[in-house]
Formats: structure tokens, C-alpha cells, sequence
DNA sequence: TTCACTGGTGAGCAATTGATCACCCCGGGG
DNA sequence: CCCCGGGGTGATCAATTGCTCACCAGTGAA
């Protein structure tokens, strides 16, 4: 109970906000039931919403984690922020993180849309969930060249058709692989038309669905063959933290000169710099300076994350990236709640 | 958590709502974001707050019983119902419902309004607590004449004096008794012009201010002589629950024919149903069954009681009255909000 | 293949809210 | 007595919400 109130204002308060949130009075009617003005009744109700004589809580379920979404918007300037629950094994916790992207490409993609989607083992899980309630005309494009090395899921191309099997729109295949043996035969192929054809369609989308790679031996680059496990040491060596299309970057979210980028057939981050909406997904665990680099990059404009990910990221960018508590704000009526 | 709705509708809905009522973004601004139409939006802030999602409380102080002066009001269609905290002892209790009224009438009265104002214990604290902020130019008019058998504080024109005092408004004295021997003399009283004149502007005005009295022999009007001990005795037994102004009703609130409202020198209850409001006061322990007669009369528009009376009153009453509760309709957001 | 139903959309409009402002009243201090 | 500050009002206008509707797409049953 406020203590600066006087008992008497208090008590009009409570009654006028009783009549505007449970009775659903207007405040016209309100003011008018009061004798009161019009704005005297709209400042009592902001009065009663900052005063916390109107307590609004959102009851969400327990696997829902808001405050943690707010946290990683507010930190890293991001649209939008997706936390979906940690599960105890990396498969579930994985399809747990490709649902809640699959249902955020659901919403936001339209007839039209072109997507230019990465490898890995996260984008590669999303095709399952993405169930479109009607058909969507998209293009689906891969960011980066293809290895036989891994499993055919994790492949953009098998990404991108599967994606628009599902929705009924189009893939369009990349006919390159994700890497070579120099930078000459890298520009070479670009100067293919078939490839800098579909790389040009995958720098023009207006959507990216990316995956972040982390800089153990395990990972997706080296799997792949784009990247020897000395070259990988090198580059943890200079700090790199984790990489999104081969970009490797450090936990400043600097992007780290090295060789195999002149060999690497995908989009830069340069390119990536242009595309309005990018979407990454991340879910394997202890990844959070993988995560926390690249979005200092400052590249990705969505992050769909699970929750073990999220508070770890939170906790290495410390107080300096949260920010300052934004004071707290009368909330909306209704109206505005 | 409602079992009807899906798990990924439950989180879209607690995201939405967050967003809304705690981000304070609009409907418009959460369209875009989760890429839905704006009515759609609408439609799942609605859903929000109809499951129970958004859950809006008044954190109302503990002597407030929002709850009572809602059934209150719907029981017995009053534009307005107060309930004060009830005390210990029966002369806090009338002081608390005597503030209550005050504050009523700050709000409500305007220059120019006209106030009758009847005798009691209950209406003559009122001036004590009757401070409004401002000067207000009001004419207090008894509605029923004054008796030297009772303390002064209790007779209206003291009561009307006292409250034109503490806002610089004017009183108009009624020189007549409250009661007299005969109907004949009551009449030819009543043709003196300055009683009819007094009385008629009793008649007109727009605010009553009126106590309801019991059938108690130590009751206002048995002391102050209008009604003696027998007379009242033959009231009850013709099933008398309280009176206003004189005027005794069952616990139906229908009126009981009385010799004695013949030598009356009051406002009658047909008076009472012209004038615009007619605010009741009431505070005495044990008093519901009064209030509950006089209230199904309707000639009440507004009622001060205390919690105890409240209670009471609404159990007296019953579910017939109380009436079947609505069905729990979406509360406004902000809006509702 | 057709039809009915469901549920979405954008557009449009009325109602309501949010905010501002000129004016007024009152009280307190100089 | 005058001035200033606080806090109210009604009026006004922009922004937002609430609601409706025609239209469209998809699905399932006949």
C-alpha cells in the first residue's frame, strides 16, 4: 500500500480501478458515477496501475520464460527473442528449439519470401515442426555449399527442400561444395553462372536462417571438412568463439581473419549485413560464448535459443550488456491494460 | 492453464500479453512483430484475459469490501453503494460511515444543488467529516420538521446549518415540529406559507440525504416524541422493519399504513421518488432488517453502511435477490487495460 | 467435384483512451 | 493585497481499441 497516499485516496483508487478492470466501465461512465472530470479518472487509473493497486500478471506456463526474452531483446537490440525449455538430452532439447522456430517461420514467412538457409544439426531439425496452416509460396535457398560428409538432414540443399516441401514453395539448390583447396578454385566456381546465380538469390532474401557453430572438434565445419582440426586450434588459438557460415568470431563479437574463409563457398557476413530478418537457432548446450559472440556481431536479428543457453548468456554478458533496469513504467489498462 | 487450448496457442497468447500489458506495446506493434492481423491480436488479448492468462487483481486496502457495494448494487439496483469498515464500538462505526457519506457528497454536490436533509444520529455526524475542497454554493433544506426532545446535532436544521458552515453554502430552516397532535392541526400547518414554502423546496431538490431508522423504542423518532412506545409497539406488530422520514415499511418494503403519519411534519415517501437521488445512511449494529424494508421500497438510490449491516443485509436477502452471478465476462486490458 | 464450415485477413468506422492546454479556484507566503 | 504554485475542469485532437464485414483459403463430408 502506498504510503503517500492519503487512506480516502486510496480507497477512490481502489474503487475506480474496481470499476474499470472488473466492471468494465468506461471512464467516461466512471467519471461520470464519481463526479469526477474525465482526466481526473485517467490519472487516477495510471495512478492505481503505478501504484500497484492494479497487479496485472501473465500466467504463463512455467516452461515460458518472458523475462529471459525481454533480457536477450533488450541486451542484444534483437527483434525478437525465443526461448523455448531445456530438455536433459540434446536431441529433445534441439526439437524443442526448431519448434519454436518453425512456429516463428510460420508467422513471418509470406508468398514471396525468399529464405537463405545454413547448414547444421539446429537448422536441420526445423523442416519437422514447420507445418504452415496454408500454403506458402516461398523460395527456399542455401547460404553455403553442401559437404557428403555429414548426414544429407544438415545439408542446406536437403534443408531448403524439405522446408518447402512442406509449405509448397520452391528450393533452390546450391551445386557447390561448402569448401575447396584454394581461393583460386573458389573464385573460379563463383564465377560459374549456376553458382553465383543461386548465391545471388541467397544474398538478395529477405530471410536467413542460420545456425551457430561452436569451435570444438565436433562441430558441423569441421565434420564437414571445411575446417582441419589444426585449423580449428589455430583459430581458437586467436580467440574465435564460434562462427555463423564460417564466419568465425571472437567473444567481442569481432570477426577473426583467417585463410579458410578465401576457401569457403557461402555467404559473408557482409552479405549476411544486408538480409533484413536473420533468424538463428542454437540449442546444444554450454554454447553460450558461441551464442554471446555472435550476436555481438551484430548480425543476427532473431535468436531462438533454449533456457540453459539463455541464462548462461545473460550471465557472461553481465551487468554491462543487460543494462540499466529500465525504471519501472505505468503499465496499460487495458489499454492499454 | 486452460486444458483447451494447445501449447503453442498458450505460449503465443502469454507472449502477446506480455507484450501488451507489460511492454506497453500496442496492438498494432504486436501485429508486426508476431506477423498477425490486428484484429487477430485482439481477439487472443481477449482470449488472454479470458482464461485466466492475464490475471488483473485491485489490490484494494482491507477495509474496502469492493465485493459487498458490488452486490450490494446489483441486489438492489443502486446507482451507488459505500461500505465503511465496521468497529468496535457503535460511535467509530458511525464516524466511519459518516466520513464515507461526506466524501459522497464532496464529490456529487455542484452549486446550486439543493439538499434535504432528515433528522438522525447517523446524518447528524456527517458535517463533522464534510469538508469539501472547495467553497460550494448549496442550499440545505430540512426535509421534515425538529424537536426539542433530541440533542441538537440530530435536528435537521442544525444538520443543514452545520453543512452549509463547512462548504459556505445556505440552509433553510423548516420552523415547524416534527410532529403535532392532530392530522387537522398537521394541515393547517402546512398551509402556513413559510412551512409550505420551506417544504416545497424540500420537495424539489435533487439530493435527499436521509437516515433509515429502526423499530427500536430508543429509535430518533420514539425519543424525540413523534411516535410513542405503544404506537411503535403496533408497528411492529403490523410488521414494521424501519422507516425514512417517518414513513414505516415491512421487510418487503412495503408501506404500512400508520395514523401517525398523518400529524407528520415530513416529506413523504412519493416525495422521496422525485427527487433525483436520495442517499441513505445507516450505521447502527443490528439494523439490517430496517435497511433491507426500506430498500426493496425503492426509494434509495445510494447507500453508506458499514460492513457488518452489509453482510447482513445481503444474507437476509438471500439468493433471490442477490440474484444469479453473471457469467465471468473478459475484462478489459487496459481497456482495459 | 461441390458445398458448407471454420478461421484468417484488410478495411473501415465508432468508441474510447491518452495527452495537452487554457482557464479557474484556492491557499499560502511575502 | 498580490503573486505563485498546485490541482482541478472542459474542450480538443491524435492515437488506439473494439467491432463488424466482405472476402479468401483450406478442409472435410457428401
Amino acid at each position: 500500500m502506498p504510503e503517500d497516499l492519503r487512506q480516502d485516496d486510496v480507497e477512490l483508487l481502489a474503487r475506480i480501478a474496481h470499476r474499470y478492470y472488473v466492471d468494465d466501465r468506461t471512464q467516461e461512465e466512471i467519471a461520470r458515477e464519481f463526479a469526477l472530470s474525465r482526466p481526473k479518472v485517467q490519472r487516477l487509473l495510471e495512478r492505481a496501475r503505478w501504484s500497484g493497486v492494479v497487479d496485472i500478471r501473465i500466467q504463463a506456463p512455467p516452461w515460458l520464460h518472458l523475462d529471459l526474452e525481454d533480457a536477450l531483446r533488450n541486451a542484444f537490440h534483437l527483434s525478437d527473442a525465443i526461448v523455448s525449455p531445456s530438455r536433459p538430452d540434446a536431441q529433445s532439447q534441439r526439437e524443442a528449439v526448431a519448434r519454436s522456430a518453425a512456429q516463428y517461420l510460420e508467422r513471418h514467412l509470406r508468398d514471396g519470401t525468399v529464405v537463405a538457409v545454413s547448414h547444421g544439426r539446429d537448422t536441420g531439425e526445423i523442416p519437422r515442426f514447420f507445418r504452415p496452416g496454408r500454403r506458402l509460396d516461398c523460395t527456399f535457398v542455401s547460404a553455403m555449399g553442401g559437404s557428403p560428409r555429414v548426414d544429407n538432414p544438415t545439408n542446406p540443399n536437403e534443408i531448403c527442400r524439405a522446408l518447402a516441401d512442406h509449405c509448397g514453395g520452391r528450393a533452390e539448390s546450391l551445386y557447390a561444395p561448402a569448401y575447396v583447396e584454394s581461393a583460386e578454385v573458389r573464385d573460379q566456381l563463383l564465377r560459374q553462372e549456376a553458382i553465383a546465380q543461386t548465391l545471388g538469390v541467397a544474398g538478395r532474401a529477405g530471410v536467413a536462417l542460420v545456425g551457430i557453430g561452436g569451435t570444438d572438434d565436433g562441430c558441423t565445419m569441421v565434420r564437414g571438412g571445411c575446417l582441419s582440426t589444426d585449423e580449428m586450434a589455430r583459430l581458437r588459438r586467436q580467440g574465435a568463439v564460434g562462427d555463423v557460415l564460417g564466419n568465425y568470431v571472437d567473444i567481442e563479437g569481432h570477426l577473426i581473419a583467417a585463410p579458410h574463409r578465401d576457401r569457403l563457398v557461402a555467404l559473408s557476413v557482409e552479405d549476411l549485413r544486408r538480409i533484413e530478418t536473420v533468424v538463428a537457432v542454437a540449442s546444444e548446450a554450454e554454447k553460450p560464448r558461441a551464442i554471446l559472440g555472435v550476436l555481438r556481431a551484430g548480425v543476427i536479428d532473431v535468436l531462438v535459443v533454449d533456457e540453459t543457453n539463455a541464462r548462461a548468456i545473460l550471465d557472461l554478458a553481465g551487468t554491462a550488456e543487460a543494462g540499466q533496469p529500465a525504471p519501472p513504467e505505468p503499465r496499460r489498462n487495458v489499454q492499454r491494460g
